[in-house]
DNA sequence: TCAGACTGTAACGGACCCGAAACAACCATT
DNA sequence: AATGGTTGTTTCGGGTCCGTTACAGTCTGA
């Protein structure tokens, strides 16, 4: 299924859904962050630091601290690989799951009264 | 007109103009410095610092530093009113426009391809 | 077994952002 | 002209994030 979208249709979907997280209590999460925990919730495990860093383009730090602070806010969690102890596996959440859940339904709500 | 997404829709779009936004080369910005950014390309001028403060529900400061750095990477501009020396507005620039013209760009192409 | 390659993380210095409060410039009413 | 209220900005202390670099733990193949 495909969607055709203006520009002035693009950019208010943008809008509202940026203005809806800016105004919510939840803590704001970066780009980056978002789009980490959106990698690690749609496709197929396993996720370790190294994939995801490499996927996005950007230093393993960066990885390590967003899911720091993802960690503390408990949208995703940690756990070492038995298999090889050097790998650390990145797992989901129910809170993360719910708080993606909650952004799907703002990103729908705002498209549907486009 | 309206349009309809599924859960998984809404956040595989949200996903990828994530994605892309981080894997580019422009410099990140925030989830609040695009909001303010697309207010004012979006809706009718005049724009204050103190109506987007309000109209966001943040402080004046986090305004007026948005606007430094934006104005820095030439995405907006401020005049001084001569109607009313204490108000600032905010324009829009050459660059800000072609920015969110690639932004629209990338949300478009992301939906179609859904 | 042990040197080298590979994991993820910590440390560092610098940049940016936050909210609260103080501030300077400006207007308006008296 | 003076005063009080308005504007946007700056300052302050504290926090987060960045990239680079250095590091500790783990595997692996000679």
């Amino acid at each position: 299924m495909s969607v055709a979208l203006s520009t002035a249709q693009a950019l208010t979907l943008w809008h509202d859904v940026a203005f809806a997280l800016v105004r919510d209590d939840e803590p704001d999460l970066s780009v980056r962050q978002v789009c980490i925990l959106l990698t690690i919730y749609l496709e197929a495990p396993p996720h370790t630091v190294r994939d995801l860093a490499k996927k996005l383009g950007v230093t393993k730090p960066v990885i390590t601290r967003a899911l720091d602070t993802m960690g503390k806010l408990d949208l995703v969690s940690r756990r070492r690989d038995e298999k090889d102890r050097r790998n650390v596996l990145i797992q989901r959440t129910v809170r993360g799951a719910l708080y993606l859940e909650r952004l799907a339904d703002t990103i729908g709500n705002r498209a549907k009264s486009l």
